[in-house]
DNA sequence: CCGAATTAGTCAATCGATTGCTTAGCCACA
DNA sequence: TGTGGCTAAGCAATCGATTGACTAATTCGG
């Protein structure tokens, strides 16, 4: 005298004691026959357990389940801004990854060092999640410590750590390009706008431009260091601006820095690409920033679908490796970069 | 002889049991101490429970709580896109605030019915969240059955539905300003870039839009359909140019939808504010923009706040609200915004 | 000094799924 | 006929926390 027929949904999700009473069969047995596998089972009511199941909608108890395997099915991403759109890409790419291969994933977007400690905290001892996607840098003894003392599988992306695994994009690859790109218009007074060393990835932009310009046989490049965001692009691309010999071509190594530099080009009445050209980094959709910007595209989504990979690869017992995405950086030819400005002192006038 | 002195964090968490083990003293109690409260027990074991909590670091496994109570504390949000800024503030908004809360948040980005169906189907009958923020629009019957069907307690954010409750800006009040600012800058051919009317934020835009121009004694202003997108209002911006009375003042009613509009300007080689006027919508970082964008910002990571706390309004048994964020749609004067241009006929020069 | 009330806990079932261990029946083989 | 080996499935413990029912010891009122 059940009446939940199929006329409406049960208003209580099905369990496995609900099918093993429809078949008179045990629970244990239908366990068996829905995840385990390791049981004979005569086809009839393998057949049965799985049409009821179905006829059910049913789906095993996540807690449950966790508590008995010590699996969740769940991974997090800890980051330090969804609103950079550098960040957001990343997550995009490990949320959509997380669900194809099965696994929800847990967002946590952390201010700074006490709050990404506690999240963390929070994720391991409460057992919320299998693994972690971190793309906070850890740089700080203290976030390390906490790390060790209560490990968990993980992965950095986009950052390098001295604890685990990481996943990164050839940052080296994409500085030697956007200075290759330069040279190659014309330009051989070289800016870079980049952000402290201490952000790896920073490091490894300025390495491959450096690479890049020593290749060309340029003089050193003017070197600019301000945070990654729209402001620091733009006070950096002031500072480049008001140097003695100023640069003809600039590259603005992260994405928001570029559009802060272009703000700043504009403020100052400086023609992009006329006067200086600038490139910049993954700006899928500076084409339509004002002129549209070259930029050197990196694969973020990529990056975070294979962060997800990468601990899922943890999860079943793999290796552990340190990725570079394959996916070359990628010249995206667009209008702020041009040939260098003709009458400026053909190469220095007296002195 | 447990050697889990302080010298190192044990490997696994604890467990009740390990504190009870410790103090001599039933499981029972401990849970009825750290969490409960209906038990009266001396002060002294009182506090030394809590004590040994917080030295072996104790939480709850979430799992196994969640079993028992049926309360997981995570919630999880549905969109469409993390990589439109729109939808990436108010996930930042729910993210963090559910951080206060005392949530975890579970971030799933859906790109169709089917998969939304699939990844609610999901969330819902693996009993992973107590509630979902919803920030796809439910307009397909199909969808809305879903949900009917398979119950949760739920808000949309940004969208109103025939089903359940919804947190949304103020949206009119953001079109009725956009036209004020306008008119009180001297302009009288207003355009308009909106999305379908299937789209209750576009429709209510454009509603408010249009009282503005009413009050003023305008005539009909153009109004130009197309996505909300860059490329979208890209597209309708050429509209709006090839139309033969040209506006003077546009209300691009959405952010990407300025943007992609501003690209065509410069496209076009039409002058803002020069030639044309524009204002956009929920522009925070459009002070980047060439020109900076003059916009109408809307709250949106209060939005996406406040629909955490309908979600945990609904789980505490209140009766849930439409809600309208209280914080007004607010004028954010940058250079797009100029009179209207001298020459072209004073006010419609013989008819 | 006795019964009742309070205090300070303990006991045991439960949430839903998993899994190692048994078992009942059956057939084959020597 | 006894032994072994299958097959098909059931039994019961377990994961960790919660919670209603229960109890032993003390205190109190009369």
């Amino acid at each position: 005298m059940t009446d939940d027929s199929q006329s409406k949904g049960p208003p209580r999700p099905a369990t496995l004691k609900d099918i093993a009473r429809a078949l008179k069969v045990d629970v244990s047995t239908v366990s068996k026959v829905l995840s385990g596998g390791g049981i004979s089972v005569r086809s009839e009511t393998r057949q049965a357990i799985i049409d009821e199941a179905h006829r059910l909608n049913y789906r095993a108890h996540a807690s449950a389940r966790n508590l008995r395997t010590r699996r969740t099915g769940a991974m997090g991403i800890l980051l330090p801004n969804l609103m950079n759109p550098v960040y957001a890409s990343i997550v995009r790419g490990a949320v959509r990854r997380a669900e194809e291969t099965g696994y929800v994933m847990l967002v946590a977007d952390v201010e700074d060092e006490a709050s990404t400690t506690s999240v963390y905290l929070r994720l391991v001892s409460e057992r919320r999640v299998d693994g972690l996607i971190i793309a906070v840098s850890a740089r700080s003894k203290e976030i390390i410590s906490v790390i060790e003392d209560n490990p968990i599988p993980h992965v950095f992306v986009n950052r390098r750590a001295s604890i685990g695994r990481s996943v990164t994009v050839d940052d080296q690859a994409a500085g030697y390009l956007a200075a290759k790109t330069l040279v190659e218009a014309g330009h051989t007074r070289l800016g870079f706008i980049g952000d402290s060393d201490d952000l790896d990835t920073a490091q490894r932009r300025r390495a491959g431009f450096l690479r890049g310009c020593i290749e060309a046989g340029l003089p050193p490049f003017l070197d600019v260091v301000g945070p990654y965001s729209r402001k620091g692009g733009y006070e950096s691309a002031l500072k480049l601006l008001d140097a003695p010999e100023r640069p003809t071509g600039v590259f603005a190594s992260n994405l928001l820095v570029g559009i802060g530099a272009l703000a700043a080009m504009r403020v100052r009445k400086v023609r992009v690409p006329e006067d200086i050209s600038i490139i910049t980094l993954d700006a899928e959709d500076a084409i339509y920033a004002s002129p549209p910007l070259t930029a050197i595209a990196t694969s973020l989504l990529e990056m975070g679908a294979r962060a997800v990979d990468e601990v899922d690869a943890i999860l079943h017992g793999r290796e552990p490796q340190d990725v570079v995405i394959e996916s070359p950086p990628r010249l995206i030819m667009r209008e702020s970069l041009g040939p260098p400005p003709k009458p400026p002192k053909p190469s220095r006038p007296s002195k």
